[in-house]
DNA sequence: GTCTATAAGGGGATAGAC
DNA sequence: GTCTATCCCCTTATAGAC
């Protein structure tokens, strides 16, 4: 476990990312939202790097315990589905807030390289979750056995972050939109 | 027309965006790499606001003529589904650069009004233009007439911009998989 | 663990000479 | 149009007291 300012700082520290990318906040901002002093927060992350890393790692945990969840439950493959885009809406309700996936990604050479190997993980294991829920559906029937997960876990993941990324300043349906036609072309046409 | 040094401003600082965002780089880099001090940049770019603007404009012009191009060719609809996804592929090949849709879009809450208001633009356009390839499709007979191309084109544009940027940080083959597996989709399930 | 104080440099932007 | 000089604030980061 970890110490509870160190979960507060974690916490500010992933909205603002979320919300304007990983140069688009300071320890000031999260100084204000945690209410400590800037020199404070170096004690817990020492450098603006070491927290961008300690925020994907705690993030890429969270994804995998949550896309676990919802693979093994026993609930149609179509349900499955919308468990997983509903992740992604909630966030863009949640004043804009994109992935921190998408985030990262979109200022990739901007970034110090152990935040950059971390997001390479994140990924990987964003895509392979979306695959253990396909395969799921395998199990089930639901999909055909020569379905190729692998493909279609990659298109499902690029389609959530673009759609997620670029509905906060296009219109908000992008989202709802993609994941209706994706649902459409796994569970119908495979 | 434009002024020689505007353009090379314009171009400096597109590579910069689709490299490291918009908040990645400074009026002191594209000093470096113009040739010329920040203080003359503030003449042809008042603000960095402007320039944000002045950048996502001109872009969006060059796109739009280059869609249509493709839109208006000769070949295949699937070879025109090739020549577009090649405009990605080839910015990848670049240095990994990836659209500046994508990129300003992962800041969006950092940005300044009238460049959100100028990306909105572009989004739209960019769907848009997509919509106008595959309508192609439709009167040449390779698309049936009840192809839903509004929800497609959607599906292509969040599909190329996700897999585009995040192939920078995972594996490279991100953007053609997805290409891949959209053509097939495109051309024979619909 | 948190604070004050401070360093050292970068950020966007402006005034005014040339 | 471009320059020098400068402003003022923000940025990450460290030293050392409490």
């Amino acid at each position: 476990m970890q110490s509870e300012i160190k979960n507060q700082l974690l916490d500010s520290a992933q909205a603002l990312v979320q919300s304007k990318g990983f140069n688009g906040f300071s320890y000031q901002d999260l100084s204000r939202e945690v209410g400590i002093k800037t020199a404070s927060i170096h004690y817990h992350f020492p450098t603006k790097s070491d927290l961008g890393v300690a925020l994907i790692q705690r993030y890429r945990t969270q994804y995998i315990d949550e896309v676990n969840d919802i693979a093994t439950r026993s609930i149609p493959l179509r349900e499955k589905l919308q468990e997983m885009a509903q992740m992604y809406s909630k966030s863009l309700q949640n004043e804009g807030k994109t992935c921190i996936c998408a985030a990262f990604s979109g200022e990739f050479h901007s970034l110090p390289n152990p935040v950059q190997d971390e997001l390479a993980r994140l990924i990987d294991d964003g895509i392979c979750g979306v695959e253990r829920i396909l395969e799921s559906g395998k199990s089930s029937g639901e999909l055909p056995l020569q379905a190729d997960t692998a493909a279609l876990s990659q298109l499902w993941y690029c389609g959530l972050q673009g759609s997620l990324t670029l509905a906060r300043a296009s219109k908000k349906s992008l989202l709802r939109d993609t994941v209706e036609i994706l649902s459409g072309l796994t569970l119908e046409a495979v």
